[in-house]
DNA sequence: CAAGATTGACCCATCAATCTTC
DNA sequence: GAAGATTGATGGGTCAATCTTG
């Protein structure tokens, strides 16, 4: 028997849906209206800012941005073409290659953190309460476990 | 002055994202797996299911779907095709179309729902308690209302 | 000219090969 | 043969015209 979805509990669901693409359609117009990148471009420049050397792996970069290893190989391919970043090859594993930042890419990411992170706290932060906020966002860290859980049972997201 | 997210909130503002990333994945993958529909084609036949006649406007399909008018017509495109809908033409609007749900749609929607249902249930609605999942409701709520107020003033998803 | 709707070109994502190195 | 990475084909999304009727 199925266990349908109560009145409550379609529309929190509802809620959920139409949250999750507003937001990301209004913070990627956003982000493309200030500097022309779009938020996949915009999360991988901000973890390899994070990294000493602005270098990582290809294969983790994929890992970390939850992107396959195909998508990111194309969206790499952009970025390199844009000057934003450039492919360097690995000295330890001659199959492995580096995605490295220039410094015109860390320069992009530094003009559009400021809007972009003021983009984030007008339209989701800043909408709700500190309590709602946490609330959600511990809501979010434990559906996140459970799916990553199942990513290891059902192999997923390879490319 | 650029107000940065201290750790708390970056780390919440991340989950979110990984998590309407994650989920949309997965549900997209179960449904895909189950009856080849796309999260797009389900929420279009569900719209129309729920109508009487099983038929709605382009425009009004287009607005309550979040969809721009350019996008719902190759949807519709599509799913026309695959025989689960069908073009009328509007008898007071001759600029007007219909969407109309064919006996193939709602038979094709009735066997992709209880698995779905499911699917949403074991990976988002039963990983979360009762409160902690209304709260969340909530609080996507209010998030959507703060980006359709946004939308009326800067006129977006136009097509 | 505005509104309803469609079209085509271009951009991005996915999937199944493929190539190289381990 | 498996892992790291890329490629090309195909399907879906966006945007700027375009067409028709109001």
């Amino acid at each position: 028997m199925t266990r349908w979805l109560d009145e409550q509990q379609q529309s929190a669901w509802r809620a959920w849906l139409e949250a999750s693409l507003l937001l990301h359609d209004q913070l990627s117009r956003d982000l493309n209206a200030d500097q022309g990148l779009s938020m996949a471009d915009y999360e991988i420049l901000v973890r390899l800012s994070e990294t000493p050397g602005r270098s990582m792996r290809m294969s983790e970069l994929a890992a970390v941005t939850l992107s396959s290893r195909s998508r990111l190989s194309h969206q790499v391919d952009r970025l390199e073409k844009e000057g934003l970043l450039v492919r360097e090859a690995c000295p330890t594993d001659k199959r492995g290659a580096n995605a490295v930042m220039t410094q015109q890419g860390w320069n992009r990411l530094v003009a559009a953190a400021p809007s972009h992170v003021s983009s984030v706290r007008r339209h989701f932060v800043d909408v709700l309460s500190p309590d709602e906020f946490a609330a959600l966002g511990r809501a979010c860290t434990k559906v996140v476990e459970h799916l990553q859980r199942a990513d290891d049972h059902v192999e997923t997201r390879a490319g």
